[in-house]
DNA sequence: GCATAACATGCCTTGGAAGATATATATTCA
DNA sequence: TGAATATATATCTTCCAAGGCATGTTATGC
């Protein structure tokens, strides 16, 4: 079971999550937003099945799958641990800019 | 220039990436800390530096490099977009367990 | 200038991943 | 039961990326 990054890596693989943002889609219904083969649509629903980002449903012939949210949010956490660092050059932008928020005083100029 | 999620997919470059979490390091400092050679390491950070995921200091022969934020922002802020079904699942647990804040007054049941 | 240290770059090899095509499986309908 | 629909799986090919080794480049110290 490969890692939430690798599988997030492929283009391919986040159209198909990012379309099923507004809920559960079947796979021709994804199949139609890309421009790939249905069998390879279902190969990366399966990858993303067997890593948990997706569920399927199944309602007669059609496969629904939908997005489970667990996997992203661990992503979400290692990257957490980056934001002080953008938030760090925002705050040197603001400072270049002059735009900053006075929210405390700073060392006068 | 690959995308960012390209760039985090590889296991070794996060590796990378968590041991600059505490400030700039040089190569040698990255090395040690892997089990691949320098050729290699330098190969990740050159990488990383030409998507602006680090940045690179040069103190004598010693190339110290560090985080750059931004496009890690980008990263979390595609992942943001899945928060609410994490946080869905999050209250379906508590549901279950019965452990849920009880923020507002839900159905009876 | 020469030796060494600290990195970078070039070249080569290899494993794996992604997609296409063909085929198998399951479901509905006549 | 047989045909059509909806999807999965199997197999094959191709491409790329990661790492190793050898070598080039830049800086320091003598």
């Amino acid at each position: 079971m490969p890692d939430v990054f690798q599988l997030l890596s492929d283009p391919t693989r986040r159209h198909l999550l990012e379309a099923l943002r507004n809920g559960e889609r079947s796979v021709n219904d994804l199949v139609e937003r890309t421009r790939m083969s249905q069998p390879a649509v279902s190969k990366q629903l399966r990858l993303l099945k067997d890593s948990r980002m997706v569920a399927l449903r199944r309602d007669g012939r059609k496969h629904l799958y939908s997005i489970r949210g667990e996997p992203f949010r661990e992503a979400s956490e290692w990257l957490g641990f980056y934001e002080r660092f953008w938030r760090r050059s925002l705050a040197r932008m603001d400072e270049i800019l002059g735009t900053d928020t006075p929210r405390r005083k700073r060392g006068k100029a």
